[in-house]
DNA sequence: ATGTGATTTGTACTATCGTACAAAAAATCA
DNA sequence: TGATTTTTTGTACGATAGTACAAATCACAT
């Protein structure tokens, strides 16, 4: 007799709690967390609105379960790539991967099909625009360490260049990274067809092209100590 | 006898419709368009919900009315600055000039009060995030323009580098851009007090020195005919 | 001062929200 | 199989959403 596979095993067929997460994440990420509701996502996998309380209790939980699930893989997938390429010896060549490193999990995350990763990214950029204090949370916890990780390994392959330089910048990089994701179609028209937004190989490497770029460009020397400037700053 | 100024004058005291307005630019861009409710922002205004209804109809009106209010000075004086820059000889220094007439009308804006400018271009950038259809059809219509504009500017300045890069390219400052002004506090933290994200002065200077290096980036030579790839291209 | 149009207020309507919960169905195991 | 647990369904409740609208109030020209 064929053993039936236990719930844990069935990936394929009628796993509410997955398609129920698959529809979340795709909707939140393309209209933000407010805008979808309970029954839209329930409707989205076929599911009855009652299920999606039964397996998350709230919306909130239901955010908080689909960050639980890439956060992992993905640090640990940067993590790896990042210690590798710390062992590059040329330092042109090792800030160039250690970019790579933090960038291409956030397009291709270890964990499931296609698009995956850059779902989960294109949802950590929505819900940062939004200022969603669940993710705001998460990403206090979870992302500050690889960020820092990333800004610590890249100072040391640009010695001269100050710390919080690099901080700026690596945040741009984290900007045009989730922009990237946010508004693919956007490179399309303005590029006329010649480019095409959704192409996520291309995305990655024109990234780490001018991110690289970017990082080796001289330093602001007055924006070193830049807590003591007399500027017409104009505060935000 | 002193005239009393008429409501087309009066600026300073009651004038719902702006302060509506104000409230809801404060709270669209802070918190998105969907988790702010028309009561909300009547609140924050000290004004009636109804009072709403009657100056903008709906609530998408009330956005409508926001982009109408700023995209024009916001354009005008994005064009009066990249005309100023394209007359710069020094390709080096045009290039910058061009950078940074598209970088500081979206920090500073010239109509109205300090912060103003950086409020709109949050506003934005939340909206795109969300994937605002009333956000979406205005950037269309309006922004594309002055886009176009910047990037054959650009072009002009590094002819050597095709189009399509420079679009990718101008895409990621605005990312970084749109990024700096919606979690400036994240630059704070990573630079562990030593950076100000929210110094708009110091967030220009390190955006324009960042993006110029990004532009002087040698090409990709294999990604200027893109759409002929057979790359393992993971499609978002 | 008074009348008139512009604005503000208060309230109400309908729709939809997140969530709770009991009953039905399906799955699991002795 | 029958008992028990897990999952799904259906429905309902209170809260809040956007918007409409009549009444009240205000600004101002005559």
């Amino acid at each position: 007799m064929v053993r039936k596979p236990t719930s844990k095993e069935t990936a394929r067929k009628p796993n509410m709690r997955e398609a129920i997460l698959a529809a979340a994440e795709e909707l939140f990420a393309t209209n933000g967390f407010n805008a979808v509701s309970v029954r839209d996502i329930a409707q989205a996998a076929g599911a009855n609105p009652g299920s999606v309380t039964y397996h998350f209790k709230t919306k909130d939980g239901l955010l908080l379960e689909i960050y639980r699930r890439h956060c992992g893989p993905m640090n640990l997938r940067r993590s790896e790539l990042l210690a590798a390429a710390r062992r590059v010896r040329d330092l042109q060549d090792r800030l160039e991967a250690i970019v790579r490193a933090y960038v291409v999990p956030a397009f291709t995350s270890g964990s499931d099909l296609a698009g995956g990763g850059a779902r989960f990214t294109r949802l950590r950029a929505v819900m940062s625009a939004e200022g969603n204090e669940v993710a705001r949370r998460i990403i206090a916890q979870t992302f500050d360490d690889t960020s820092h990780a990333f800004i610590d390994a890249i100072h040391e392959s640009l010695p001269h260049v100050p710390r919080t330089e690099i901080v700026w910048r690596s945040h741009f990089l984290l900007g045009a990274l989730y922009y990237s994701l946010v508004t693919p179609e956007r490179v399309s028209r303005l590029s006329r067809g010649e480019a095409d937004g959704s192409d996520a190989a291309a995305a990655i490497e024109q990234l780490v092209q001018a991110t690289v770029a970017s990082f080796q460009a001289p330093a602001l020397d007055q924006a070193a100590p830049a807590r003591r400037r007399a500027t017409a700053s104009n505060k935000t």
